[in-house]
DNA sequence: ATATAATAATTAGCCGGCTAAATAAAAGGA
DNA sequence: TCCTTTTATTTAGCCGGCTAATTATTATAT
């Protein structure tokens, strides 16, 4: 087992995302959603199509994303008045709430659990390798 | 960007799937099949619940990826005969044919693109470094 | 001014991943 | 034997991710 990296990404990426679905479920939000919602909590009235760019994922995803985040009351969409094609996302109360509650602490503590018992030193490598082989797969 | 660990793990399983995607494509399979039909290449007639354990994911994503196999003619499934809740799976001739290309191929060549770069003692670092947050993660 | 190209979103449809709940069959215990 | 628990699978439904194709609107070049 986890003989191979993309095994071992593979693993990883699921109990990531897992573990992010178990603390996130609090907010009744899942993992990749809470992402969405700091964007918007940091960028007020910010495109979907910077979203986009940001987030790094399809304009197809941030839509459906947007819309079920508005259809569960985390935000509104609205047509942007200078472009008619554009559309701008904010917070409602409740989203903002919960965005501000996920980044400081749900992401936080995650991050922590992830490298326990890894000294500072083997943080930065780590960091290093991956960002290495980020570049890799992107060729 | 990609400031936090856990985003950069993010980032990696997206471009890794996507990577695997255009790399079955040729196969019409998706990232994530090749294992399912590895592991019944190398366990043939191997009952549901066994690959739930292998691939480590939940009976309800194995029932359905090995009903999309069995559709796309890759496999067949059939109820065991000494007993009646399991089912068997067995590759069909195209699914074998696939499977061992794959396996050789496309996984192989995956791997190599990630760690390009990489020194000896930096794979053996970056794995094992990994196998760390797994652990953690687990928890 | 008009035709062409680029940009912003969307719909439909596919994939892997999950939980909850239901079904059916086998295994164990009183 | 009968009842209970465990095991194997499935159905329904939700999530993020993707491609392909479509619609609208803005920008650009002729």
């Amino acid at each position: 087992m986890c003989s191979t990296l993309g095994h071992l990404l593979v693993q990883i990426g699921k109990a990531h995302r897992n573990k992010g679905n178990q603390m996130l479920a609090a907010y009744n939000l899942h993992a990749g959603q809470e992402i969405f919602l700091q964007q918007v909590l940091c960028h007020n009235g910010i495109m979907l199509s910077d979203l986009t760019t940001n987030m790094e994922v399809t304009p197809v995803t941030v839509t459906r994303m947007a819309d079920r985040l508005e259809k569960n009351g985390f935000l509104v969409k609205e047509k942007c008045c200078t472009d008619q094609r554009a559309v701008r996302v904010s917070l409602t109360e409740k989203g903002k709430e919960a965005a501000m509650n996920i980044t400081e602490q749900t992401w936080n503590q995650l991050e922590q659990q992830m490298v326990e018992g890894l000294s500072t030193e083997e943080k930065i490598i780590l960091k290093r390798l991956l960002m290495q082989v980020l570049e890799n797969l992107k060729k």
